[in-house]
DNA sequence: TAGTGGTCTAGACCACGAG
DNA sequence: TCGTGGTCTAGACCACTAA
């Protein structure tokens, strides 16, 4: 079966740069998977062994190894002891990564907008006080925002931030994403972690997402924390689920 | 501050074994992951660097690297360069892996039971085919179940699978969790692709769920594919909301 | 300046799977 | 039996961070 043989389009890798900032094992994989998604190297094709591949780029086996792993964890590729890597069979989805909606509704090629809903200092509830551990009644700084693509509502965001980030802007929230303006003061975001679950709409959330009263939506509940592990953003989110689902590749270990 | 001291419980790794089949990297990770779960190393606690540890450990810094950042992916432990590497701060939850649901429930300790709705032969429409990637029409083994924990309904598990499977029987599906007969026939499930979204009860879901008609439901929907990368299973399944939740923990890459 | 993690090398031996 | 990936070693140089 063509599927089945050796494919190596070694042409890909021949300007590798070995002076830049940029890791080799990274330049590797990531000019793999564009070959693995523009469908140079198909589904279910084999790899050339690890050696072998090494030899051919003048790299070390662990470079190589490190490349090819990347895209494992992508689910990208599959590796059998004794046999060989294979390209994965089946289309590709892309992984849920650590990215506000905001970022992913504009690399779907979508138009974001924001509605700023609420933007004020708050004491911090009981929930929001454990989420962002800080003593309950702690001055946070709370945001409701509505996110629409192409004109229609998609989510409601409810996120509360410790008070060092009072002074960002209603017009700064208004134009770019959450993690953006993180980001933009030079905070990096590690670790979040997540609970996706699902409830009926209360109070005003029908009305936001133009979804009937007491219809089903998509909730999202989220600690981020940065570097050091210090808790930066306590969210809670609601879906239109008609507009918006979650989408996972779960590989075993 | 007593929490960011240099902690490392040396006792822990005295025994280490190099004759058998468990790799070092994994005794080293699955030991200190251990420790911070008990508390042994607390939240915020530095580590020693890396070649402190393989000194101390007589192994190499790549075996340590290795066991470090096993529990980096896992959302434990965050390393800086230049600084060093941390415990996370707050709380850990479990990450979301690649087991079904009657193995999540026996190992939060409840009693899984299952009732099966439905175990026939049937052709293939067309978002099954697509899923399994085999024909419209081809037959498949459709299987319902309704899943429940301590005597309440939790979800219901509507999965096909390739015709080979046809020799599973009703009693299987009653005793045991899908995965759990899949592998007992050598079966490895490698990688799934999942989609998690809501909408409102339909049908008789109400009912064997034991909740308001019409009202929400967390559902997901699975491929799972062995590691030659051919699909072994399509699931459609729904939850009751209020007693279930996806967790996941997410790592910046 | 000193210390940390990030990357890379060039080997080695082993376990598993297929023929 | 042979080829494959899985693991492990003992070094090396670099980039980043803090003092």
């Amino acid at each position: 079966m063509a599927s089945n043989e050796i494919y190596w389009p070694e042409e890909l890798f021949t300007d590798l740069d070995r002076t830049g900032p940029v890791p080799l094992y990274f330049q590797v994989s990531s000019r793999l998977e564009a070959a693995i998604h523009d469908g140079v190297i198909p589904a279910g094709a084999r790899l050339e062994n690890e050696i072998a591949i090494a030899a051919r780029l003048g790299l070390s086996r662990p470079t190589i190894r490190r490349a090819i792993q990347e895209l494992v964890d992508k689910g990208l590729l599959v590796r059998r002891r004794g046999i060989g890597t294979q390209v994965v069979q089946g289309q590709v989805t892309r992984p849920v990564e650590l990215t506000s909606l905001y970022e992913d509704l504009r690399n779907s090629h979508h138009e974001p907008g924001t509605r700023v809903l609420a933007h004020e200092i708050v004491p911090a509830t009981d929930p929001v006080a454990e989420g962002l551990g800080v003593a309950v009644g702690t001055d946070v700084v709370f945001i409701r925002r509505q996110r629409s693509t192409d004109g229609v509502p998609v989510a409601v965001l409810e996120n509360y931030l410790p008070i060092e980030f009072s002074d960002i802007t209603t017009e700064q929230l208004q134009d770019r994403g959450l993690y953006q303006i993180l980001r933009a003061r030079g905070v990096t975001i590690q670790i979040a972690k997540q609970k996706i679950g699902a409830r009926r709409a209360q109070g005003d959330e029908a009305e936001l997402l133009d979804v009937e009263r007491g219809g089903p939506l998509l909730t999202m509940e989220r600690i981020a924390f940065d570097n050091s592990g210090r808790a930066l953003e306590y969210g809670h989110h609601c879906y239109r689920p008609d507009m918006y689902s979650f989408e996972t590749t779960v590989v075993a270990k």
